[in-house]
DNA sequence: CTTGACATTGACGTAACGTTAAGGTTTATA
DNA sequence: TATAAACCTTAACGTTACGTCAATGTCAAG
């Protein structure tokens, strides 16, 4: 049995343009051209396209489902799992992204619109809190930064401006820092732009600095787990690169 | 404050394009154009950008974000829930999607793909099955159509060819089907093809045609629920319809 | 005065087709 | 047999949300 694309395209419900398009990127080529141009299929696309589609039914790119249909002995499984995998991560997401609207509707149900004001405010009290349970007593006494004391009241007292600009100092760190990672190298160019640029974003919150105080710190990025949980996150090591940065950038020696 | 783009971008950690790209559809405009023709930003303008970002982490495209941007007494939470229907339907077909992924390395992981050939003999064997199911004794008797016994051995004995012209026809009537559906006129053109459609549909199953039996098995499409509930998949009332249709397409006075 | 960092617009590329447009071919019907 | 209807072709733009050059202008620092 011999089909026109229209023929085809009818028995497997897509449209011809579809089957045009995969004779264009070769994933699926008619059996041959008649005279008049026009594409003939026979039965052994008929059965290649219904590979397609399954495959394309299970979310696969036509880039993968082409690797598998091209290659004979290509294996399909393997594609699948990996594929499989995606689909978790990207539930995941979903979850995350589900839950999150839920929760917004839920406040935005209860009353008006978190003011940016407020937003702002709060981000500032997290802030806050996040660095006194970092800066707890027992990391006070071991490191000795008396400097640190009086972070929280600058943290609170600073305006919006200021605000901005040191939360863009933190992300230029981070991803100074990554950049650097890359590099492999502590001592390098790039390293010690990321160490100079944390020395900046901590003179946000330090009355004073000094280059023990700052060795210390990242010292301590590396010894204690919610730093080093916070720097890891995207990296794993690169808590302990930072600190090497660092000590370089100070003159410390380990 | 006064942001220029990167430093904008940089605070927001997205790109300077994004904020070129958000310039140009117009949902986010700088405040001023400095002499040199450089975007400036100001504090509104951040504020507005985090109501955009909020909205597109949350998988909002930038056109419904338009909407709610630009126009200040927009729904927002109206949008929101519009969103998140649509984001419990995806959860829905990528769960499904996963199961189906799952059961698919499980059965490859098993055994070789299974073939072609067999998976026409599995959909052949299926259609003998539903029809088993759907022609049963009780049904036959109430519309006596004696043709539809043999309709399960010439299913069987179908070849490939013919097999894919059914299945093509099958399609071909649901698709004329709905359109006609969409006319709401039963007695029209394209309702007319449909009742004919399924005339030559119902005759690869038949060894004769007649108008009485076509219109019985139209009647019977509405008085069984698992017809009704095939027809109606797509759209409820279309088993009426399709009856409707036959009805006049045959003839026959209710 | 040069260099480097930053800014601009413009335009192509991405994935998987949908949708015209302009024009040839086959089939059905009067 | 003429013609209309149905079907075929290629070409090319549109879609989303930017990424990525390319060519060029501006500004602060050494």
């Amino acid at each position: 049995m011999e089909y026109t694309i229209q023929r085809l395209s009818r028995l497997a419900r897509i449209s011809t343009r579809t089957l045009r398009y995969y004779d264009e990127i070769g994933i699926l080529k008619p059996a041959r051209i008649n005279s008049s141009g026009y594409r003939v299929y026979g039965k052994n696309e008929v059965d290649r396209l219904q590979q397609i589609l399954f495959y394309r039914e299970l979310g696969v790119s036509l880039k993968s489902i082409k690797d598998i249909v091209t290659s004979p002995s290509f294996d399909g499984i393997k594609v699948l799992k990996e594929h499989y995998e995606k689909l978790l991560e990207k539930r995941g997401q979903l979850d995350l992204l589900i839950s999150n609207v839920e929760k917004t509707i839920a406040s935005k149900e209860g009353r008006t619109v978190m003011m940016d004001k407020e937003k702002f405010e709060g981000f500032k009290q997290k802030l806050v809190d996040d660095n006194e349970k970092m800066y707890g007593e027992e990391i006070r006494e071991k490191y000795g930064n008396e400097a640190v004391n009086r972070s929280n009241t600058k943290v609170k007292g600073m305006s919006q401006e200021q605000f901005d600009e040191v939360t863009e100092l933190g992300n230029e760190v981070m991803e100074t820092l990554q950049a650097a990672f890359e590099t492999g190298d502590p001592g390098g160019e790039l390293a010690q732009k990321a160490a100079d640029l944390h020395r900046k974003w901590l003179s946000f919150y330090w009355d004073n600095y000094t280059k023990e105080a700052h060795a210390g710190v990242a010292q301590m990025y590396v010894d204690d787990e919610r730093f080093t949980a916070y720097y890891d996150k995207k990296q794993p090591g690169m808590a302990v690169f930072l600190r090497d940065a660092v000590f370089i950038y100070t003159g410390t020696k380990r």
